[in-house]
DNA sequence: TCTGGGGTCCTAGGACCC
DNA sequence: TCTGGGGTCCTAGGACCC
């Protein structure tokens, strides 16, 4: 019987790549991408690791280092990134339709029914197509379970010989090589094992992969629960975790920012908490969904130790609903309750959950509806759809609440953006 | 002065029911 | 009003992911 092969598709520095398809020139340069606000680093090209620069650390603290040595700066660019890895995606799946979209720069692929092929062979195939057909380079682990996959993945963007494909399938009959290798993979970078549990697990003297795969299942699953018993399976070459081709529906949707700079006054405050919930609500509308909670949260800096409160309030409505002003409502309410005044406040937050699709809804004949309420939720419904129709024909904010406030003092900081690169999206097409 | 945002899953514990 | 075990459902909190 032939073994298992999942390969994991890994798009390289996927955000800086993707500004670089739009900047031939900066192909060899260092460049990095900002998060939201401008708060820290999350994407770096090799070159600017190459110079030291750390993920996810503070702009502010790195902007004159990345000045003297001519790091160009981007500002993340969300729609484009989407836009690109479906690209990536679509092109995947012709070569192999049992996939998995992980995340937005990474796939998992089934190749169990190629075992007549070379998979290293066509693991470069792929990569070669991809790289050609979209600019994004991107890395081939192979190996009988996802979280080796992951690893193999890791081992190819280090090892340079290995010409973006990793296949440690070729290797699983000599066990040696696996120990060895595994002995190389520090437990904190192994897939599924975080901060926490990797300190755990140090205190008990388990450092790399190789010990964590060889520790028995009784005393895994006790310090790390079943998720940490399946990784160490997987480990082992026993597939635990399966390839989940359609993921569930969501179950939750949020939405919540940093504040430009500390908030102090309760209406600005509220006024965010509105605003993050006309947004969710949009979303939730987009997607054909209802929501049966609504949560607010507020929470100061942990950068603050000296001011600190954090508090959440959750509502839950008695009928699914995608009304939008009955989720301001409450959200201003909840917000009103939660806040209290002498802190200074880093972030609000919206949470949708309890999550349906909304033609599930429809055609209840058991529920008795008068004509009134029909009526009512029929012009809720034109209110709804008109109001999203025109902030997607004219823009966001067109119609907007005025609960969201006029000024937005609060509103994330956008001076540092640069303004090139913060392109509308109606104008990319014209680049293709 | 300035440190992202949006998700999922697991578990323990409480409420409720029989 | 007391006695008991066990099941289900919900939620908060923790941990993890990209």
């Amino acid at each position: 019987m032939s073994l298992a092969a999942y390969a994991l598709v890994d798009c390289n520095n996927f955000y800086c790549s993707c500004e670089r398809v739009f900047r031939p020139d900066l192909r060899d340069k260092p460049i990095v991408v900002l998060s939201n606000n401008d708060g820290c680093i999350i994407s770096r090209s090799n070159e600017a690791k190459a110079l030291g620069v750390q993920m996810g650390a503070p702009y502010f603290k790195q902007k004159p280092f990345l000045k003297r040595n001519n790091v160009t700066v981007f500002s993340s660019n969300y729609p484009l990134y989407g836009d690109l890895s479906d690209r990536v995606m679509k092109i995947l799946r012709t070569f192999c339709p049992d996939m998995e979209v992980y995340s937005i720069d990474e796939a998992f692929l089934r190749l169990d029914g190629f075992s007549t092929y070379n998979l290293t062979e066509y693991a470069q195939h792929i990569r070669n197509t991809v790289y050609q057909w979209t600019g994004i380079p991107v890395s081939i682990g192979i190996a009988p379970t996802k979280t080796l996959a992951k690893i193999a993945s890791h081992i190819c963007k280090k090892t340079p010989k290995s010409s973006g494909v990793y296949n440690m399938n070729d290797k699983w009959a000599q066990p040696a090589q696996i120990d060895a290798l595994l002995e190389n993979v520090p437990v904190s970078e192994i897939w599924g094992i975080g901060r926490k549990s990797a300190a755990k697990l140090y205190r008990y003297g388990v450092t790399t992969a190789r010990q964590l795969r060889d520790r028995d299942n009784a005393w895994l699953q006790k310090m790390l629960t079943v998720t940490g018993l399946y990784t160490a399976l997987e480990l082992r070459g026993v597939s635990s975790i399966a390839l989940d081709e359609a993921p569930a529906a969501r179950r939750s949707i949020r939405s919540s920012r940093s504040f430009g700079k500390p908030v102090t006054e309760k209406t600005h405050a509220q006024e965010a908490a509105v605003a993050y919930t006309v947004r969710a609500a949009e979303k939730l509308r987009r997607e054909g969904l209802l929501a049966t909670t609504i949560s607010v949260f507020i929470k100061t800096s942990v950068h603050r130790p000296g001011d600190q409160h954090a508090e959440y309030c959750t509502h839950t409505f008695d009928k699914p609903t995608d009304f939008t002003p009955l989720f301001v409502h409450h959200a201003s309410e909840m917000l009103q309750k939660i806040f209290r005044a002498g802190h200074q406040y880093q972030k609000v937050g919206v949470l949708l959950s309890g999550l349906e699709l909304k033609r599930n809804q429809q055609g209840s004949l058991l529920e008795v509806v008068s004509t009134e309420s029909q009526r009512q939720t029929e012009s809720e419904a034109r209110l709804m759809h008109v109001t999203d129709a025109i902030n997607k024909k004219f823009g966001r904010g067109t119609v907007q609440y005025a609960g969201e406030g006029l000024g937005q003092p609060w509103k994330m900081k956008q001076e540092n953006l640069s303004p090139k690169y913060t392109t509308d999206w109606s104008k990319l097409p014209e680049i293709y």
